[in-house]
Parts: C-alpha cells; sequence; structure tokens
DNA sequence: ATTATCTATAGATCTATAGATAATGC
DNA sequence: ATTATCTATAGATCTATAGATAATGC
C-alpha cells in the first residue's frame, strides 16, 4: 500500500491545505505542517517525497476537485431558478476558506514547476467556471437571463462572491452575516446596479 | 537630508513594489530587491533600518495613495455619468499590477506587525473604496442607480474588474484585450445578468 | 564630517538526505 | 521484511549588524 493512501497522510494534507490557504506557498515550511500535525519535518518526506511541492499539488488538487463536486451538487440540490442556484454557490464559497486565486495565479504557481502549474490551472476552471457556467447556459436557454460569456460571468461571480472574505470583520453587518453578505453580492450581479 | 528622501530610495522602492506585487510579502527576500536595484542587500538597511517589513509597508502605502489619486482624477475626468465612471476605474485598475488584496489580507499583512497591518487595511479602504463609493452614491442621488450599500458595492467593482487580471493569458480575446474585458466586468455589474 | 556604499559574518531557518530505530506483519 | 517514524547533518539561504572604505561637502 503506497504511504499516500495512509490515514496520516490525510491528516498532513488537512494541515497543509489550511496553512497554504492562509499564508501561501511561500511562507509555509515544513516545519509549519510537520508542527501542526506533530511530527519531525524530516518525516514529511515518507509521504511526499518530493517535498513541499508536492504536497502542494496535491492539496490544491484534493481542493479542487473538492469544488468542483461542491458547487456541482449545490447547484443541482438548489433547483432550476437561477437565483436559488447562485446563493447556493454563494453559501458553498462562505462555508470554506477562500480561494485566492490571485495569489494562487500570481504568487505560488510562479514558484511551482511550469507544467504543474499550468495543469492547476487548468484544473482550477474546470472545477470552478465549469459548474457555475453551466447553470448559467442553463438559464440563458431558458430566458431567464442575458449573458454574453457564461464563463466570464462565472468567474465573475466566483471573485465578487469571494471577495466578501476581504471585508474586515468589523464590518459585516451582525445580521445574518457572511451568508447574507454573499447572497448580497450574488443578487448585485444578477440584478445589476441600473434601476429597473 | 533623510535618505527615505533620496532619489535611490524611490528606486528601491520602485522595485519592492514590483517584487511584492508579483510574488508577495513571504516569497521576496532583501537579496532579491538588492539584485533588482545592483546594491549588496546590507546597503538597504541604510535607507530601511528595520528591513523588509519597513520596505513592505512604505511600498503599500505609496503604492495606495497613487490609487486613491489615480481613481479620483480618473472619476472626475470621466464626467458625470456612472458607467463612463466606473469604466474610467477599470482602465485604472488594468493600466497597473493588481493589488491583490485578498493576498494582502490573508497572506502578507499577518507576517507584519498587528498595528501597521490595521494601518494598511484602513488605508486600503479609504484609497481604494472610498473614490469608487462616492461616485456611486452621486449616481444614486442622480437617480440613475439603485445600490443599497455603495461601500460593499465599491469594493465588489474592485475584485471583479480586477479579476480580469487572473484570467489565463490565452483565454483573453486579442480584439481589445484587458481593457475591453474589464469594460464587460464592470458593465456585468451595471447592467445585471436578468434580462432587461 | 557626512553620505552611501561595501565586505564579512553571526545566527536563524529551510529543504533535503542518510541512516538508525521501533513496531507490525508474515 | 515492511512501515513509519526519528536523529543528525549538509548545504543553501535569509535577516541583521558591525565595521571598513570611498566620495563629497564644509
Amino acid at each position: 500500500m503506497k504511504p499516500q493512501d495512509n490515514q496520516t497522510y490525510q491528516r498532513i494534507l488537512d494541515a497543509s491545505e489550511r496553512l497554504f490557504a492562509e499564508l501561501g506557498y511561500a511562507a509555509v515550511s515544513l516545519q509549519d505542517i510537520a508542527q501542526a500535525v506533530e511530527m519531525r519535518h524530516a518525516s514529511l518526506y515518507y509521504y511526499a517525497p518530493k517535498g513541499k511541492e508536492q504536497l502542494y499539488i496535491a492539496v490544491m488538487e484534493r481542493g479542487f476537485k473538492r469544488h468542483a463536486e461542491g458547487l456541482m451538487s449545490a447547484i443541482i440540490d438548489a433547483g432550476s431558478d437561477l437565483r436559488a442556484q447562485v446563493h447556493a454557490v454563494a453559501d458553498w464559497f462562505v462555508s470554506r476558506p477562500p480561494i485566492d486565486l490571485g495569489r494562487i495565479v500570481r504568487s505560488d504557481l510562479p514558484l511551482i514547476e511550469p507544467q504543474q502549474a499550468q495543469r492547476l490551472i487548468e484544473l482550477s476552471l474546470e472545477s470552478l467556471r465549469m459548474p457555475i457556467a453551466t447553470a448559467i447556459r442553463g438559464a440563458v436557454k431558458r430566458g431567464e437571463v442575458q449573458v454574453a460569456d457564461p464563463d466570464f460571468a462565472a468567474m465573475g461571480l466566483v471573485a465578487l462572491v469571494q471577495s466578501v472574505h476581504n471585508i474586515p470583520r468589523g464590518l459585516i453587518p451582525s445580521s445574518g452575516g457572511l451568508t447574507q453578505t454573499a447572497h448580497a453580492a450574488a443578487d448585485m450581479l444578477l440584478d445589476g446596479w441600473l434601476k429597473r
């Protein structure tokens, strides 16, 4: 059995995921990860012989795949109304740590092997953009909305909804909190600023 | 005369700005900065005795202030139509390196002194949000748009417009390029997805 | 005398590897 | 015999400081 099937490996990935998400690739050391799982950092090489980069790639892959599944089932469960669907998308993104696409693309990925970076970019599009773009295309077909480029619109929604994670704690209305705020962001994109 | 008034100091700040913006605080070493300005890294301490953190703070301050000025004058020059104003905002943000608020807030700032971090957060709101929110409030007053929370909407616009920087090179339509794409993002927020 | 740079170096920390050791499975 | 950990350590790199040196200004 490969060490990567092990339960300890999942714990390592969990800790790495949390740290990488919070601090970015460069700021996380193997010592940090080892400390989080109460190991010596050298032992991490047993699970990831190629070191930090291998852990980062594994974490991102697992994370993106989770997002793909989570988004798809959230959208399906939301029914066939686009507003309900984008609210479900908003709920999904506030329920988990933000994925900071800007930092990933411009800070983290330049530090790893270019070929792997490219693969992760593609995976991110497939995982985040595709499920949402599909929902938008459905609504366009139903005549519910008018969206020139559903792929582009999908990434816009992701950016907008996740931007609520950047709001300083104190400025989030205590009533409803992050969820309501994220819904408001999604609604803003659906309805637009212009008077109707 | 303080060394910080010097012209060399500005070159150091320019290089630091570029590197910090691209890679984030943690990934940039004083050696990188020194190399960029063709100096020994030890000489940087002459200009910034407190080292990397001091440079980062100086860079961010200068950057935010530039954004405040740039945004305000771009908005004024755009006239009194909100669409023209948000296009001007979009132009401003594509014309310069993205500021990655997510990375700044969650990756960079946790690594510096909390008090300084807090100050930079406030400066960012004042510099980025305020000019745009003011424009939105103007349009609301004129009856042009219907926006519940202009502060919130302003940060949404910033996030949405800047998200075009995350689009992989290949996926940006060559006609018009980034500018047209950013305008499309801004229009999406103005008009909304719903049919009119 | 001041200003702006440099060399040299201490001390910390990081990645990565080698090889020892203990527990478990056959 | 395999699996999962550990200790020890090499080698790189990073921040920061001390003190030398050269150029410039009085």
